[in-house]
DNA sequence: CAGAAATATGTACATAAGCGAATATACTCA
DNA sequence: TGAGTATATTCGCTTATGTACATATTTCTG
């Protein structure tokens, strides 16, 4: 299906690029927890203003936080706490994974020098 | 916690990026109706085999599919089903941003031209 | 063992992406 | 309106990533 590819390069350009940087991972865990306006989550991550503002900008362009101005701070909300729900799966097979890499040194180190 | 910020950096390295191509995500989603090797997939996708060589071996470092070779050909698995539950899960927070900026082009037309 | 088939890799190149530093814009209040 | 605070953007640079093409490697077969 060509409507297949199409649906998946929105979703990678939309959704998956979003999350193709730890920073921004960082950042939609932080707000997970409560809306940060751009000084609070910088101090709050101990990254420069500028580089918040570019990730955040990223992000909300995907849709996947949604910024209110509140007179001179300018808060942002998780948009979708699906996003979440998908991070916690991927790091249930990251979890799997290093599982399974340990299992296979600790059967390779049993193989080690017979 | 810096903990979290180690663990989302793995988290990122790991599995996140290697959902940073759309090619990549598409080869999950076809691995997940049954294994296909190199040559099947690169037909399948209409991609050239090196490329297909490629981007498989980035998903199976990063342990999101598995290979086994029979004979001269390498079948490749998918690992984890739960990916493609948090890609799912991402495809519905894309139709949810979908529909919210559609709704907004709605009001927006609206008003248009008062 | 030679040749074919399947897969992986090397190289070169183009492009995308992130960052630091500086600067611009928006908003508030005296 | 002008200073001060908060946020966004621009510029220059560096690094990372994907691709095409050619080639190497592995495995099977005769």
């Amino acid at each position: 299906m060509t409507t297949l590819r199409a649906e998946i390069n929105q979703l990678h350009a939309q959704v998956c690029s979003g999350l193709a940087d730890p920073n921004r991972i960082l950042m939609l865990y932080t707000l997970k927890e409560r809306p940060y306006n751009v000084t609070e989550l910088s101090s709050a991550l101990d990254l420069p203003q500028p580089t918040v503002s570019r990730h955040l900008k990223i992000l909300r362009e995907r849709g996947m936080v949604i910024s209110k101005r509140e007179g001179q701070a300018v808060y942002y909300f998780l948009s979708d706490a699906r996003v979440i729900e998908a991070l916690d799966l991927l790091r249930a097979v990251l979890a799997s994974s290093l599982q399974s890499q340990g299992a296979l040194a600790q059967s390779a180190q049993d193989n080690e020098s017979p």
